[in-house]
RNA sequence: GCGCUCAUAGCUCAGUUGGAUAGAGCAACAGCCUUCUAAGCUGUAGGUCGCAGGUUCGAGUCCUGCUGGGCGCGCCA
C-alpha cells in the first residue's frame, strides 16, 4: 500500500506525465524533511533530468504547466532548489484525508497486503537450564513484535520455539541439582563441578522439589538419579521460562524439540543427503562439512570423533523441516553470537536444494545495561543471577518490552535502568501511553457533558483548519505506510519511532486546540474524531509493540 | 590474522533505501497550569556525520582503503 496521504498528489503529477507523453514514469512522492518546503514534494524531474537531456528546473516548469490541482485542496505549487516540485495542501485535503481515516475505523493501520501468505517466526529459543536472562529479553520482544508486524500486514504467522534438552549442557544442569540434592541432604562435601555447574539459588529450588518427590531415595548416584534430576530441572526451568514470557504478553504456538530430529530420522537423512553431494569427509576421527566448497572459510565438525553430532547438524536439519512446511516467510531471530553459524547452516541447506531466500535471520546486537552511569553487573553476590523476571518486576512489561524494540536490532542497544524506572516525565514509554490516557479521558468527560461523537460524515470535517490539526492528521496519514516500512525491514523500532512522533503531534493539537471547548459544535465533533482517530493508531502501533494502551494512568 | 557488524550533538539514538538548511529524546538553560490529565506545551544552546579518497547533477546514505569499538572464528550450544 501507498501511503494514503499522497494519493491525490501522485495522481495530478501522473496525469500531468501522461499529458507530456511520460505515461511510463511512475512518479515517488515523499514527505520533504523541511515543513517549509511544504507538504508534499516530488523528484521526478531529477529522475528524468538524464532521460531526457535537460535541465531538471526546466523539465520541472513543463510538469508543473501541465498540471491541473484542485485549487480547494492545493493552495501552491513550487519549484524549488535544483528541480524539487513542492505542493503545499490547504485543511480541505486533509480533511479528505482524515475522512479516509475514520472510514477504516478501528482496522486502521493493518493491511491485507500479505493475506493467505504464512510465516514462521523462531525466537526465544533458550534451552531449559534456567530462568531466562535479561538479555534474553531482547530477543523476546523484538521476535514478538515481528510477529504482531507480520500479522498487521496480512500473515498467517507460527510463533516457534526451538530448543534441545538432551545436549551436555543439560547433563550439567542435571549435575549441578544432583549436587546440590545431595548437599541438601547433608553430605555437604559433595563436590559440586564449579566450572560447569550451573551456580543460581534456583538449582537449590530444584534440588529441594526432587527432595520434596524422591526424598533421599537419589542418595546411590546412578543414571537414573540423574535422568530424574535432569526431568525435573527441565519441567522447572521451562515453567520459569513461560511464566516470564506470559507476563510479557508472549505466547509460542510450536514448541520444537531437538531431539525429535533424532527420533524421527532427520538427522541421518540429512547426513546422508549432504554425503550424496559429497559435501561430508572423515578426518581426525570426526566427520566434517567442506562448507569451504560452499564458499565459506572453514569446514566444521558436524559429528564429532564421539559419534555425536555437534549443534549444526540438527540446526540443518531442523531449518530443512522449516523449510518444507511451504511458509513463505521463515524468520529465525537470533543474538549475534550465531553469526558464523547461521552463515554455515544456511549455505548446507541451500546445497541441499532448499530456497533459502524465504529466510530471513534478524541478528541483534548484545544488551549492555547500565546503572548511575556505569554498566551494571547482573550476577549479585553469592552468584545468584538477575533475571529477566527481576527486570519486569522492578520495570513493568511495558516498559520492559519498549525498550528491548526502541532500537535497530545491529546497533548494541544501551539499557538506561535510570531512564527506565523514572516512572515520570522522561520515560519514552510513558510519553506514548500518557497521549492515549489523555485522550480516552477527554472522551470520558465528553460522555459526561453529554457530547454526541457519534459517525462522522464527510461534510462535517470542514471545519478542520488549524495548522495543529492538519499537522497531526498528515502524521496519523503515514500509519499505513509505517506498518509496512517496518514489517517490510522486520523492524520494530520504525513503528516505535512513528508512535513518538504521533504522540507528539498530538500533545501539541491537544494544547492549541480545545477539543471539547471548541467554538462550534461541529468543530467539537471534528475534533473529537481527530482524537478518536490519533486514538486507534497509538492503541495499534502500541499493540504492535506488545505495549498496553492504558485508558488512565 | 580472518569474517560479520557498528562509528552522526556531552549521553542514547533516528535520518523514509542517493535529494533541499542534519533530526529527536535525555542532560543544560529560559518561559507556560482559575479552562478537556503539567507523565504536557513553547523556546535557547549544542555538529568537520571517525579519517582519506572515489562514483554523479547531488553522498550521513553507495565503493575502496585506513582508524577505533562490539561479536564470532573449538570435536561448547
Amino acid at each position: 500500500m501507498i501511503c494514503m496521504l499522497f494519493d491525490s498528489v501522485r495522481t495530478i503529477v501522473s496525469d500531468a506525465l501522461d499529458r507530456l507523453g511520460l505515461g511510463d514514469v511512475e512518479p515517488t512522492i515523499e514527505l520533504p524533511r523541511h515543513e517549509s518546503h511544504g507538504d508534499a514534494a516530488t523528484t521526478v524531474a531529477l529522475q528524468l533530468a538524464r532521460r531526457l537531456g535537460k535541465s531538471p528546473r526546466a523539465i520541472a516548469e513543463e510538469i508543473v504547466t501541465a498540471m491541473q490541482p484542485d485549487p480547494d485542496r492545493i493552495a501552491a505549487v513550487d519549484i524549488a532548489g535544483p528541480g524539487f516540485i513542492n505542493f503545499r495542501f490547504r485543511p480541505r485535503y486533509f480533511a479528505d484525508v482524515l475522512a479516509r481515516i475514520l472510514q477504516q475505523g478501528k482496522q486502521f493501520g493493518f493491511s491485507d497486503r500479505y493475506n493467505g501468505k504464512r510465516a514462521n517466526v523462531e525466537y526465544v529459543s533458550a534451552n531449559p537450564t534456567g530462568p531466562l536472562h535479561p538479555g534474553h529479553g531482547r530477543n523476546v520482544a523484538l521476535g514478538d513484535s515481528i510477529a504482531r508486524l507480520l500479522e498487521a500486514v496480512g500473515y498467517r504467522v507460527t510463533r516457534e520455539y526451538y530448543f534441545n534438552n538432551a545436549g551436555r549442557q543439560m547433563q550439567n544442569l542435571a549435575r549441578s541439582i544432583y549436587a546440590r540434592y545431595r548437599q541438601l541432604l547433608g553430605d555437604t562435601d559433595y563436590p559440586f563441578d564449579e566450572e560447569n555447574g550451573y551456580r543460581g539459588e534456583y538449582i537449590f529450588e530444584i534440588a529441594r522439589q526432587v527432595i520434596a518427590q524422591y526424598g533421599e531415595r537419589l542418595r546411590e548416584e546412578t543414571d537414573d538419579a540423574l535422568t530424574i534430576c535432569r526431568s525435573v530441572g527441565e519441567q522447572w526451568c521451562f515453567a520459569s521460562i513461560r511464566r516470564t514470557l506470559e507476563r510479557l504478553g508472549v505466547h509460542h504456538d510450536v514448541y520444537f524439540n531437538e531431539h525429535s530430529l533424532y527420533i524421527d530420522g532427520n538427522i541421518e537423512q540429512t547426513i546422508t543427503a549432504l554425503r550424496e553431494l559429497g559435501l561430508v569427509y572423515e578426518k581426525d576421527g570426526a566427520t566434517w562439512i567442506a562448507t569451504t566448497k560452499l564458499g565459506l572459510e572453514n569446514d566444521r565438525v558436524i559429528v564429532k570423533s564421539s559419534g555425536e553430532p555437534t549443534y549444526r547438524l540438527p540446526d540443518m536439519a531442523y531449518h530443512c523441516i522449516k523449510l518444507s512446511r511451504g511458509d513463505d516467510l521463515v524468520v529465525d531471530v537470533f543474538g549475534a553470537d550465531h553469526i558464523a553459524t547461521i552463515q554455515e547452516v544456511l549455505a548446507a541447506v541451500r546445497a541441499l536444494g532448499y530456497d533459502t531466500s524465504r529466510v530471513r535471520v534478524v541478528l541483534h546486537q548484545m544488551v549492555t545495561f547500565m546503572k548511575e552511569g556505569v554498566p551494571f553487573k547482573l550476577s549479585k553476590r553469592s552468584g545468584e543471577q538477575y533475571t529477566l523476571d527481576d527486570l519486569i518486576d522492578e520495570l513493568g512489561a511495558d516498559v520492559v518490552r519498549y525498550f528491548f524494540v526502541m532500537r535497530a536490532a545491529e546497533t548494541q542497544l544501551v539499557f538506561d535502568l535510570d531512564l527506565a524506572r523514572q516512572q515520570s516525565e522522561t520515560n519514552p514509554v510513558f510519553y506514548l501511553q500518557y497521549a492515549h490516557a489523555r485522550i480516552c479521558s477527554v472522551f470520558a468527560n465528553a460522555r459526561e457533558l453529554g457530547v454526541e461523537s457519534g459517525t462522522m460524515d464527510q461534510h462535517h470535517l470542514d471545519g478542520i483548519e488549524h495548522p495543529a490539526e492538519c499537522a497531526l492528521i498528515r502524521t496519523l496519514a503515514q500509519f499505513p505506510d509505517t506498518i509496512e516500512r517496518a514489517a517490510e525491514q522486520l523492524a520494530p523500532y520504525v513503528v516505535a519511532d512513528y508512535l513518538h512522533t504521533v504522540a507528539e503531534a498530538f500533545h501539541t493539537f491537544y494544547h492549541e486546540c480545545r477539543i471539547l471547548g471548541a467554538p462550534t459544535d461541529e468543530i467539537v465533533r471534528v475534533r473529537l474524531a481527530l482524537a478518536d482517530a490519533t486514538r486507534t493508531v497509538l492503541h495499534n502501533g502500541l499493540h504492535v509493540l506488545g505495549v498496553g494502551a492504558p485508558e488512565r494512568m
